[in-house]
DNA sequence: ACATTTGTCAACCATTTGGTTAAACTAAAT
DNA sequence: ATTTAGTTTAACCAAATGGTTGACAAATGT
């Protein structure tokens, strides 16, 4: 049995409003548009999730849950850490070409309202940085790679990964990209992005 | 004479506009909000400024030329590439620790609303990245820098200097730093983003 | 001095929007 | 068959919101 997903009314709305607040965001997202994503009556949003605000705090915190796995794989995992900048930069660029919206809605939404991180990191699975912090640490100590906080190289990683999503419409324009182009080159990131990171921090 | 900012009403409006435009995005933004801003009466924007979309367009280009500068400065100074990803990253942050809102303004509305950018396209001083390919082709083929395309190379440079502002909140969550030693940690990237470039790139 | 344009404001308006209500429907339990 | 609990809907509501109007003041030109 995997993740399959049940098809209670709930779920049947969380999915609707998943894809409206995520396209438009919580300010310009209508309920009543959520309500005809779901085919139902726009009183049955209320029914379910009582208020706008309510129902956009259960779509947040559903869209995070699909991200936090993928932060704890390169905080926590048992491998080296070439290895962990190699697998998660392959993983989150081909979750991120499924999810293409994901990003951009969390970072947008934590900008409108930054105390909601405090309500995540209370969550169990909030992606801790230490594990990988004494790792790096140990690493730069061992002369493997070249003196960086790993705070620095954390924000460089994530940078790298996440931000030629988010700036998709802004890279485009720059680059003359159309959208097969532009997938195309982040197919190529796949491999390419950890090379970069890789080749910065090897001695 | 600098660019100094003369105070005529409409200056004074896309001022108290910009403001909230950048803190809460267009579809959260009150007109009455930014009528108070600006300490004058909620018709005087509509005198001055048809509509809220029209307001809303004259803030967008007017940050959006703020940073076409910085961004024409990489690709097409007289400079070799070390020395334009040293001042790029270098300006731009200091840029950007000025108007923290920026990014993720331009960013997100771009994101709402894609065909925005041929708008920009069109205007004058739209960035252009042919210069700045045939210096990175140049110098690959000389074998002073890995191989690397001009665009994945491009890309890895905004990548880095931008998302740590746009992603900001997050970022703080999972370092768990307060908004002091994150402000430090932007100020040393000044330079240590430009090394890790660099050392990624150079042979 | 007078007329005309330009700027400013309080009050108003039409529409949209999140949310509620009361009634109707459904299906299982008694 | 009747009760009961949960589900669904159309109609409704109050508040908020972008935008307008008409009266009035302040410049500006003649």
């Amino acid at each position: 049995m995997t993740t399959e997903e049940q098809s209670t009314p709930e779920n049947n709305i969380l999915n609707a409003a998943k894809e409206i607040f995520q396209k438009k965001g919580m300010a310009a997202a209508r309920m009543q548009e959520i309500a005809d994503e779901a085919g139902i009556n726009k009183a049955m949003l209320h029914y379910y999730y009582r208020s706008k605000e309510l129902l956009f705090e259960a779509v947040f915190k559903s869209a995070f849950s699909m991200l936090a796995p993928q932060l704890n794989e390169i905080m926590n995992a048992d491998t080296t850490i070439f290895e962990k900048i190699r697998n998660f930069s392959s993983n989150y660029i081909s979750f991120v070409l499924k999810h293409p919206y994901l990003p951009n809605f969390i970072i947008q939404e934590l900008n409108r309202n930054p105390e909601f991180v405090k309500n995540l990191i209370a969550e169990k699975n909030f992606p801790n940085i230490s594990k990988f912090k004494l790792q790096v640490n140990e690493k730069v100590a061992e002369g493997i790679i070249r003196p960086i906080t790993a705070e620095q190289l954390f924000i460089n990683i994530m940078s790298l990964n996440i931000f030629p999503f988010i700036g998709a419409p802004l890279l485009k324009g720059f680059l003359n990209f159309d959208d097969e182009a532009y997938k195309k080159l982040m197919e190529k990131r796949k491999t390419e992005v950890s090379d970069f990171i890789i080749n910065a921090v090897k001695i």
